[in-house]
DNA sequence: CATCAGTATTCGCTTATGCTTATACAGCAT
DNA sequence: ATGCTGTATAAGCATAAGCGAATACTGATG
């Protein structure tokens, strides 16, 4: 079942965006979108914790949204192509939408209890 | 703070992806694609609970995703600009990565133990 | 081989949130 | 007013999944 079948579709679409919805996998990604970079400085970039990089890169990398490359022992990550589109698609949205969905109170994705 | 502040941009983004992040909430997006509906509609095309579809427009209508309208007794909802877009967006990523992302492993977005 | 830097993985906890069921509310007809 | 249709809300439960801490790999260097 491809990407062709419409309920299969509207699934994997679903996963796509959860890979996106994230606030942690978002910074991660904004901190690729200048081109690739290793874990530690999206570490040092975004001041999450080299673990929980790690496990995100992890995620988005099994997902296919982020290309893999290992050089000695560092490993560089990058975008695949497409997802800048996204990101841009979002923010059309977001700029005639963005406070409604900055307020929104049903969820509050990742921001815990603050 | 607007959309203009990188880390609220990122936050706020984690948001909108949020909202199509989940199965349910996409299928009725795509429901609403080809224009708008009442909520009985969208009910009988998903497949899914009236309740259920209710809380999900609620939501995507509180994040400024979905206009609404009142006639009568029942409520059309449609898409805002821009959404139909951002899926189309995404739907570039699959034709590439379509196989990866549907396969996953590290989260399941709402496929619940089947 | 010993050590260190860079990265990945596991465990356990906590929280967010989607679903079901029951129920309440609104508007129209009789 | 009564009843019916369409929609919204609430309570409670089950589960997904992000996070911190500790630890295991992996490759380079001396």
């Amino acid at each position: 079942m491809s990407v062709e079948s419409p309920s299969g579709l509207v699934e994997t679409r679903a996963q796509l965006f959860h890979g996106f919805s994230d606030r942690s996998r978002l910074s991660i990604v904004e901190a690729l979108r200048e081109g690739e970079r290793r874990v530690s400085d999206v570490v040092a970039v975004t001041g999450l914790t080299q673990p929980n990089v790690s496990m995100h890169l992890a995620c988005l990398w099994e997902c296919g949204l982020v290309a893999r490359e290992k050089r000695g022992r560092e490993v560089y990550y990058r975008l695949i192509e497409g997802v800048p589109e996204l990101l841009s698609a979002a923010d059309v949205i977001l700029v005639v939408a963005g406070e409604t969905v900055g307020a929104c109170p049903r969820y509050r994705v990742g921001r815990r209890a603050a």
